[in-house]
RNA sequence: GGAGAGAUGGCCGAGUGGACGAAGGCGCUCCCCUGCUAAGGGAGUAUACGGCUUAUACCCGUAUCGAGGGUUCGAAUCCCUCUCUCUCCGCCA
């Protein structure tokens, strides 16, 4: 959510912030709303102090053994007139808020400008890619070794969910280990475990909600239950409610968990292989952040992510993403996208972004200022720390040898008993 | 799943219809006193929002005692629904 008392102050700078994302932003709708909702407040707030007056005075008097029959008399309209303005501003402060929840972040001011993913821009490169000659697709190899059955998992579920078998899924183990060992131990992430249901409150805080809710996938039963599209929400929402004290930041979380995607308007992209599914695994980290260090927080996190497949030894790109290509809760985001071969091309493994204090006004994610004493919204970012699936791919890519067996990344090979090859 | 008890401010805890945003204690902040590794005295100490405003400073107002709804002139207090916690039983990893 954008600060409402800067979108009171210049709406028309906000519209032209929001426009650099494509995003229309209804300045006039906007500010005749917040005309009634001011009047009806003002009134609405009034009705209730007179109220109050009086249901005082009627106490005293009932104390003091007055009659108190005319001062029922003189209060009994108010009850009527309090009810129609309040159920008035109601409604507007609703058409208010679903226009306000519906905002995407503004753009910080170093985002490239553009509408899309052709428009992002590389920041830098690293590794040699390998060339795409010769070179076959992750589920050709997976296929070929019996590791990798989609045709069982489409058994099982339907399309878009992987079946792993022997070295592949303890190639997939691996690699969240690996990365959770890496963070913990040389990033100064704490580990946590958490819940893969989350309630809509949550999904309301990191913005998933109540724009995106067609990309979830929801429970059935009595509870407000929706599968995880990503451990942000449930890491980030750790901060709802909080007031940190002003030491206990920076807080740096890293959590693997499965992530959810219906994957709905995608039906036809990549639909072959594990890239991407309903179902898949991520590392993904969270920071909490002073407002005046959450951009080189987030050079931090992107390194940190780096770091992953650097050890991994995958030729990747940073790309920064223009303004159009960010997703709503962001302020600034890079992707870092992993050589794959057989596309002959890079394509995205991680995201980190820097959502500034747009969570943490949604969630009221605060700490207590040192000077002022006072509760300041705080900065939330998360990145992945990498998709673990899509490292899968990668590994299996750009290991692959021409007899369709695999070579392990060195790092990898304590966390496979050793192993030097698959297949 | 069954039975019961509970949810109040940073923490503990009082409060069963009226001057309660909430006693008291602890903690914290500031001041005073005290020359000693102690103690005492005083003041202050929730959050969100609205109005006013150059102001995130005052001031005024509204809301918030787990959440939502209801009764009432008036609800922390009464009623309903839900959530969560604790105890016992059952079941289970």
């Amino acid at each position: 959510m954008l600060d409402v008392k800067y979108l009171r102050a210049d709406p028309e700078a906000v519209a032209v912030q929001l426009a650099r994302r494509g995003f229309e932003f209804d300045v006039a709708g906007f500010q005749s709303l917040e005309e009634r909702r001011k009047a009806l407040q003002t009134r609405t707030e009034q009705l209730q102090a007179e109220r109050n007056s009086r249901s005082k005075n009627i106490g005293k008097a009932k104390a003091q053994g007055q009659d108190i029959a005319p001062l029922l008399a003189d209060v009994e309209r108010l009850g009527g007139e309090l009810d129609a303005a309040r159920a008035e501003l109601d409604s507007v402060q609703n058409s208010l808020t679903a226009l306000t929840q519906g905002l995407p972040n503004l753009p910080h001011a170093s985002v490239p400008d553009g509408k899309d993913e052709n428009d992002n821009v590389e920041v830098r490169r690293w590794g040699d890619p390998r060339p795409a000659e010769g070179a076959k697709d992750h589920a050709d190899l997976g296929e070929a070794l019996g590791l990798m059955d989609f045709a069982m998992a489409a058994k099982l579920t339907g399309a878009r969910f992987t079946v792993l078998r022997g070295q592949l899924a303890r190639l997939h183990r691996a690699l969240a280990q690996f990365m959770l060992d890496v963070h913990t131990t040389e990033h100064g992430y704490q580990e946590v475990y958490v819940p893969y249901i989350v309630n809509g409150t949550s999904l309301l805080g990191t913005g998933q909600l109540p724009k995106f809710g067609e990309d979830l996938f929801t429970l059935q039963g009595d509870h407000d239950w929706r599968l995880i599209p990503t451990a942000e929400v449930p890491v980030t929402n750790f901060l709802r409610d909080e007031i940190l004290a002003a030491e206990e930041l920076p807080q740096r979380w890293v959590a693997h968990t499965p992530c959810f995607r219906s994957e709905a308007g995608s039906a036809g992209r990549d639909t072959r292989g594990m890239i991407r599914q309903h179902q898949f695994d991520k590392v993904e980290l969270v920071h909490a952040s002073l407002p005046e260090h959450s951009y080189e927080t987030l050079e931090l996190l992107v390194s940190h992510a780096e770091a992953i497949l650097q050890k991994l030894e995958l030729p990747y790109r940073v790309v920064a993403l223009c303004a159009g290509d960010m997703g709503a809760s962001a302020a600034k985001t890079y992707d870092l996208e992993v050589w794959l071969p057989s596309q002959n091309t890079y394509r995205e493994i991680s995201s980190c972004s820097n959502c500034e204090a747009f969570q943490a006004r949604r969630m009221l994610a605060r700490y207590r200022h040192p000077e002022t004493k006072k509760p300041e919204l705080l900065h939330t970012l998360n990145g992945s720390g990498v998709a673990v699936g899509r490292a899968m791919v990668a590994v299996l890519e750009n290991y692959q040898r021409p007899d369709g067996r695999i070579d392990v990344p060195t790092v990898l090979r304590p966390y496979m008993g050793g192993l030097e090859v698959i297949g």
